[in-house]
DNA sequence: GCGATCCTGGCC
DNA sequence: GGCCAGGATCGC
Protein backbone atom coordinates (compact mmCIF):
# COMPACT_ATOMS: atom_id res chain seq x y z
CA UNK A 1 0.00 0.00 0.00
CA UNK A 2 2.40 2.71 1.27
CA UNK A 3 4.99 4.29 -0.61
CA UNK A 4 7.65 6.54 0.14
CA UNK A 5 5.11 9.79 0.47
CA UNK A 6 2.70 8.29 2.29
CA UNK A 7 6.01 6.27 4.49
CA UNK A 8 7.12 10.13 5.03
CA UNK A 9 3.49 11.56 5.70
CA UNK A 10 3.70 8.79 8.42
CA UNK A 11 7.26 9.32 9.87
CA UNK A 12 6.29 13.11 10.02
CA UNK A 13 3.10 12.24 11.85
CA UNK A 14 4.51 10.40 13.98
CA UNK A 15 7.56 12.79 15.26
CA UNK A 16 5.68 14.54 17.36
CA UNK A 17 5.75 11.53 19.74
CA UNK A 18 9.14 11.78 20.21
CA UNK A 19 11.01 11.12 22.55
CA UNK A 20 8.67 7.88 23.48
CA UNK A 21 10.46 5.75 26.51
CA UNK A 22 8.76 2.15 25.80
CA UNK A 23 7.08 0.50 28.84
CA UNK A 24 6.33 -2.53 26.62
CA UNK A 25 6.28 -4.53 24.29
CA UNK A 26 3.45 -6.59 22.35
CA UNK A 27 3.82 -9.11 19.92
CA UNK A 28 1.35 -11.34 17.87
CA UNK A 29 2.29 -14.59 16.95
CA UNK A 30 1.72 -14.39 13.59
CA UNK A 31 3.43 -10.93 13.42
CA UNK A 32 6.13 -10.90 10.43
CA UNK A 33 9.17 -10.27 11.74
CA UNK A 34 11.99 -11.22 10.28
CA UNK A 35 15.82 -11.44 10.60
CA UNK A 36 15.47 -13.19 13.76
CA UNK A 37 14.55 -10.47 15.64
CA UNK A 38 11.71 -11.91 17.29
CA UNK A 39 13.39 -12.94 20.91
CA UNK A 40 15.25 -9.61 20.64
CA UNK A 41 12.08 -7.12 20.32
CA UNK A 42 10.88 -7.48 24.14
CA UNK A 43 14.24 -6.19 25.33
CA UNK A 44 13.40 -2.42 24.09
CA UNK A 45 11.35 -2.38 27.00
CA UNK A 46 13.23 0.66 28.85
CA UNK A 47 14.66 2.16 25.78
CA UNK A 48 13.32 5.29 24.71
CA UNK A 49 12.64 6.34 21.12
CA UNK A 50 14.67 9.21 20.31
CA UNK A 51 13.71 9.97 15.97
CA UNK A 52 11.86 8.52 13.48
CA UNK A 53 14.35 8.27 9.78
CA UNK A 54 13.32 6.76 7.15
CA UNK A 55 14.92 5.39 4.20
CA UNK A 56 13.17 4.37 0.63
CA UNK A 57 9.76 2.99 2.56
CA UNK A 58 11.71 1.54 5.36
CA UNK A 59 10.88 3.71 8.69
CA UNK A 60 13.47 3.83 11.94
CA UNK A 61 13.14 3.46 14.69
CA UNK A 62 16.26 4.76 17.24
CA UNK A 63 16.43 3.93 20.45
CA UNK A 64 19.96 3.99 22.30
CA UNK A 65 20.33 0.56 21.86
CA UNK A 66 19.56 -0.63 18.53
CA UNK A 67 16.56 0.30 15.64
CA UNK A 68 13.28 -1.15 14.94
CA UNK A 69 13.21 -0.99 11.95
CA UNK A 70 9.36 -1.13 9.91
CA UNK A 71 7.99 -2.14 6.35
CA UNK A 72 4.52 -1.62 5.59
CA UNK A 73 4.03 -4.41 3.12
CA UNK A 74 0.85 -3.57 1.18
CA UNK A 75 -1.41 -3.88 3.66
CA UNK A 76 0.29 -2.18 6.84
CA UNK A 77 -0.60 0.73 8.64
CA UNK A 78 0.90 2.38 12.00
CA UNK A 79 -1.44 4.13 14.82
CA UNK A 80 -0.56 6.10 17.69
CA UNK A 81 -3.91 5.85 20.33
CA UNK A 82 -4.96 5.93 23.79
CA UNK A 83 -3.51 2.84 25.40
CA UNK A 84 -7.02 1.79 26.22
CA UNK A 85 -7.88 1.60 22.82
CA UNK A 86 -9.28 -1.74 21.44
CA UNK A 87 -7.56 -3.72 19.36
CA UNK A 88 -8.45 -4.40 15.75
CA UNK A 89 -8.36 -7.07 13.94
CA UNK A 90 -4.31 -7.96 12.63
CA UNK A 91 -2.52 -6.26 14.76
CA UNK A 92 0.57 -7.74 15.13
CA UNK A 93 3.09 -5.30 16.97
CA UNK A 94 1.85 -2.59 19.95
CA UNK A 95 4.89 -0.59 21.63
CA UNK A 96 3.44 1.13 24.92
CA UNK A 97 4.23 4.26 25.48
CA UNK A 98 4.80 6.48 29.00
CA UNK A 99 2.73 8.65 27.61
CA UNK A 100 -0.02 6.36 27.94
CA UNK A 101 -0.13 6.10 23.82
CA UNK A 102 0.80 3.23 21.98
CA UNK A 103 1.92 2.34 18.44
CA UNK A 104 0.06 0.11 16.98
CA UNK A 105 1.05 -2.26 13.50
CA UNK A 106 -1.75 -3.62 11.42
CA UNK A 107 -1.30 -5.88 8.48
CA UNK A 108 -3.89 -7.77 7.36
CA UNK A 109 -1.81 -9.51 4.60
CA UNK A 110 1.31 -9.74 6.43
CA UNK A 111 3.65 -8.87 3.42
CA UNK A 112 5.66 -6.02 5.52
CA UNK A 113 8.35 -6.80 8.27
CA UNK A 114 9.53 -5.90 11.54
CA UNK A 115 12.95 -6.47 12.46
CA UNK A 116 15.92 -5.14 14.55
CA UNK A 117 19.26 -3.38 13.49
CA UNK A 118 22.03 -2.75 15.48
CA UNK A 119 23.13 0.47 13.54
CA UNK A 120 21.38 3.63 13.36
CA UNK A 121 21.25 3.30 9.79
CA UNK A 122 20.32 0.18 9.67
CA UNK A 123 22.78 -1.29 7.11
CA UNK A 124 23.24 -4.48 8.34
CA UNK A 125 20.08 -5.35 7.71
CA UNK A 126 20.16 -6.98 3.90
CA UNK A 127 16.64 -5.76 2.25
CA UNK A 128 18.34 -1.71 3.17
CA UNK A 129 21.66 -2.48 2.40
CA UNK A 130 20.27 -3.03 -0.67
CA UNK A 131 18.56 -0.03 -1.49
CA UNK A 132 19.67 2.76 -4.19
CA UNK A 133 19.93 6.35 -3.04
CA UNK A 134 17.40 8.67 -2.00
CA UNK A 135 15.50 10.54 -4.70
CA UNK A 136 16.56 13.93 -3.03
CA UNK A 137 19.92 12.75 -2.44
CA UNK A 138 22.52 15.93 -3.85
CA UNK A 139 24.83 12.96 -4.86
CA UNK A 140 22.62 11.63 -7.18
CA UNK A 141 23.16 13.81 -10.74
CA UNK A 142 21.50 12.70 -13.87
CA UNK A 143 25.23 11.02 -14.83
CA UNK A 144 25.05 9.19 -11.38
CA UNK A 145 21.46 7.99 -12.24
CA UNK A 146 22.27 7.05 -15.67
CA UNK A 147 25.25 4.56 -14.49
CA UNK A 148 22.97 3.43 -12.15
CA UNK A 149 20.26 2.94 -14.51
CA UNK A 150 22.25 1.11 -17.38
CA UNK A 151 23.00 -1.73 -14.75
CA UNK A 152 19.54 -3.03 -15.62
CA UNK A 153 19.39 -2.65 -19.50
CA UNK A 154 17.13 -4.80 -20.21
CA UNK A 155 14.73 -3.78 -17.70
CA UNK A 156 11.27 -1.53 -18.56
CA UNK A 157 11.30 1.43 -17.71
CA UNK A 158 8.60 0.85 -15.57
CA UNK A 159 10.11 -1.84 -14.13
CA UNK A 160 13.24 -0.07 -13.32
CA UNK A 161 11.38 2.21 -11.53
CA UNK A 162 9.95 -0.16 -9.25
CA UNK A 163 13.59 -1.61 -8.54
CA UNK A 164 14.45 -0.18 -4.94
CA UNK A 165 17.87 -0.57 -6.18
CA UNK A 166 18.64 2.06 -8.40
CA UNK A 167 16.14 5.00 -6.71
CA UNK A 168 14.59 3.63 -3.55
CA UNK A 169 11.15 4.44 -2.56
CA UNK A 170 9.41 4.33 -5.74
CA UNK A 171 6.29 2.38 -5.86
CA UNK A 172 3.56 2.08 -8.41
CA UNK A 173 1.29 4.89 -8.33
CA UNK A 174 4.64 7.33 -8.38
CA UNK A 175 6.30 4.95 -11.16
CA UNK A 176 3.53 5.38 -13.41
CA UNK A 177 3.35 9.11 -12.29
CA UNK A 178 7.24 9.66 -12.89
CA UNK A 179 7.17 8.44 -16.59
CA UNK A 180 3.84 10.78 -17.12
CA UNK A 181 5.97 13.93 -15.93
CA UNK A 182 8.79 12.54 -18.03
CA UNK A 183 6.72 11.89 -21.45
CA UNK A 184 8.61 8.37 -21.59
CA UNK A 185 6.60 4.69 -22.29
CA UNK A 186 6.79 2.63 -19.85
CA UNK A 187 7.42 -0.42 -21.93
CA UNK A 188 10.93 0.81 -23.46
CA UNK A 189 13.92 -0.66 -22.74
CA UNK A 190 17.09 1.24 -20.72
CA UNK A 191 19.11 0.03 -23.45
CA UNK A 192 16.89 2.16 -25.95
CA UNK A 193 17.11 4.88 -23.80
CA UNK A 194 19.09 7.92 -24.08
CA UNK A 195 21.08 9.61 -21.24
CA UNK A 196 18.68 12.84 -21.72
CA UNK A 197 15.73 10.89 -21.36
CA UNK A 198 17.18 9.14 -18.39
CA UNK A 199 17.36 12.77 -17.13
CA UNK A 200 13.95 13.70 -17.67
CA UNK A 201 12.76 10.36 -15.53
CA UNK A 202 15.40 11.41 -12.73
CA UNK A 203 13.34 15.01 -12.94
CA UNK A 204 10.03 13.08 -13.22
CA UNK A 205 10.57 10.75 -10.09
CA UNK A 206 11.62 14.04 -7.98
CA UNK A 207 8.56 15.68 -9.25
CA UNK A 208 6.01 12.70 -8.28
CA UNK A 209 7.46 11.66 -4.99
CA UNK A 210 7.90 15.70 -4.26
CA UNK A 211 3.58 16.39 -4.76
CA UNK A 212 3.04 13.28 -2.84
CA UNK A 213 4.44 14.04 -0.32
CA UNK A 214 3.15 17.78 -0.38
CA UNK A 215 -0.07 16.57 -0.48
CA UNK A 216 0.42 14.06 2.31
CA UNK A 217 0.14 10.73 0.38
CA UNK A 218 -2.41 9.13 -2.08
CA UNK A 219 -5.75 7.55 -0.18
CA UNK A 220 -7.10 4.76 -2.79
CA UNK A 221 -8.64 2.94 -0.24
CA UNK A 222 -7.46 2.84 3.26
CA UNK A 223 -4.11 4.87 3.72
CA UNK A 224 -4.09 6.68 7.05
CA UNK A 225 -1.51 8.48 8.42
CA UNK A 226 -0.35 7.64 12.28
CA UNK A 227 -3.06 10.15 13.54
CA UNK A 228 -5.77 8.49 11.37
CA UNK A 229 -5.70 11.62 8.34
CA UNK A 230 -6.08 10.45 4.77
CA UNK A 231 -3.85 12.20 2.20
CA UNK A 232 -5.15 14.56 -0.13
CA UNK A 233 -2.87 13.37 -3.54
CA UNK A 234 -5.25 10.92 -5.16
CA UNK A 235 -6.83 13.83 -6.51
CA UNK A 236 -4.13 15.25 -8.58
CA UNK A 237 -2.67 11.96 -9.98
CA UNK A 238 -2.57 12.50 -13.84
CA UNK A 239 -2.58 8.65 -14.90
CA UNK A 240 -2.35 6.34 -12.16
CA UNK A 241 -6.19 5.21 -11.86
CA UNK A 242 -7.69 7.16 -14.00
CA UNK A 243 -10.25 5.34 -15.41
CA UNK A 244 -12.33 8.49 -15.55
CA UNK A 245 -10.09 9.98 -18.61
CA UNK A 246 -10.33 8.27 -21.76
CA UNK A 247 -7.21 8.93 -23.24
CA UNK A 248 -5.35 7.09 -20.31
CA UNK A 249 -4.45 3.28 -20.94
CA UNK A 250 -3.47 0.32 -18.69
CA UNK A 251 -1.40 -2.36 -19.44
CA UNK A 252 0.16 -5.41 -17.19
CA UNK A 253 4.38 -5.73 -16.59
CA UNK A 254 5.49 -7.90 -14.48
CA UNK A 255 1.80 -8.54 -13.15
CA UNK A 256 1.44 -4.70 -11.89
CA UNK A 257 -1.01 -2.62 -13.65
CA UNK A 258 0.64 0.35 -15.76
CA UNK A 259 -1.52 3.36 -16.21
CA UNK A 260 -0.44 5.90 -19.10
CA UNK A 261 -1.37 8.28 -21.24
CA UNK A 262 0.12 7.32 -25.09
CA UNK A 263 -0.58 10.33 -26.60
CA UNK A 264 2.24 12.43 -24.32
CA UNK A 265 4.39 9.48 -23.53
CA UNK A 266 6.12 8.51 -26.86
CA UNK A 267 9.38 6.44 -27.65
CA UNK A 268 10.80 9.15 -29.67
CA UNK A 269 10.42 12.67 -29.38
CA UNK A 270 7.31 14.28 -31.78
CA UNK A 271 7.72 17.11 -34.06
CA UNK A 272 5.99 19.51 -31.42
CA UNK A 273 8.08 18.41 -28.45
CA UNK A 274 11.09 18.05 -30.42
CA UNK A 275 10.51 22.33 -31.36
C1' DG B 1 13.36 -10.88 -16.99
C1' DC B 2 9.06 -12.90 -15.58
C1' DG B 3 5.77 -15.62 -13.20
C1' DA B 4 4.58 -17.68 -8.91
C1' DT B 5 4.35 -16.88 -4.20
C1' DC B 6 3.53 -15.00 0.43
C1' DC B 7 -1.68 -13.28 2.67
C1' DT B 8 -6.51 -11.08 3.54
C1' DG B 9 -10.36 -8.33 2.17
C1' DG B 10 -13.34 -5.81 -0.93
C1' DC B 11 -15.93 -5.77 -4.91
C1' DC B 12 -18.46 -7.62 -9.01
C1' DG C 1 -16.46 -17.86 -7.18
C1' DG C 2 -13.11 -14.99 -9.46
C1' DC C 3 -10.45 -10.96 -9.78
C1' DC C 4 -7.98 -7.18 -7.99
C1' DA C 5 -4.88 -4.62 -4.69
C1' DG C 6 -0.28 0.85 -2.94
C1' DG C 7 5.37 -4.90 -2.22
C1' DA C 8 9.30 -7.79 -2.52
C1' DT C 9 11.57 -12.37 -2.87
C1' DC C 10 12.35 -16.50 -4.91
C1' DG C 11 12.82 -19.72 -8.37
C1' DC C 12 13.24 -20.92 -13.58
Amino acid sequence: MPELPEVETIRRSLMPHVPAQITGVGLSAVAPVRHGSRSYLPTLRGSTIGTIARRGKFLLFRTERATLVVHLGMSGRLLVVPADTPAPKHTHLEIRFASRHLLRYIDPRRFGLIAIARTPDATDLPPIAGLGPEFDDPLLTAENFCARCRRHNGLSLKALLLHQGVVAGVGNIYACEALYHARLDPRQRVRGTHDAALGRLLDGIRTALTLGIRHGGTTLRDYVDSSGQRGGMQHFLQVYGRADQPQIARLTQSGRTTWWNPAVQQSRPTTAQAA
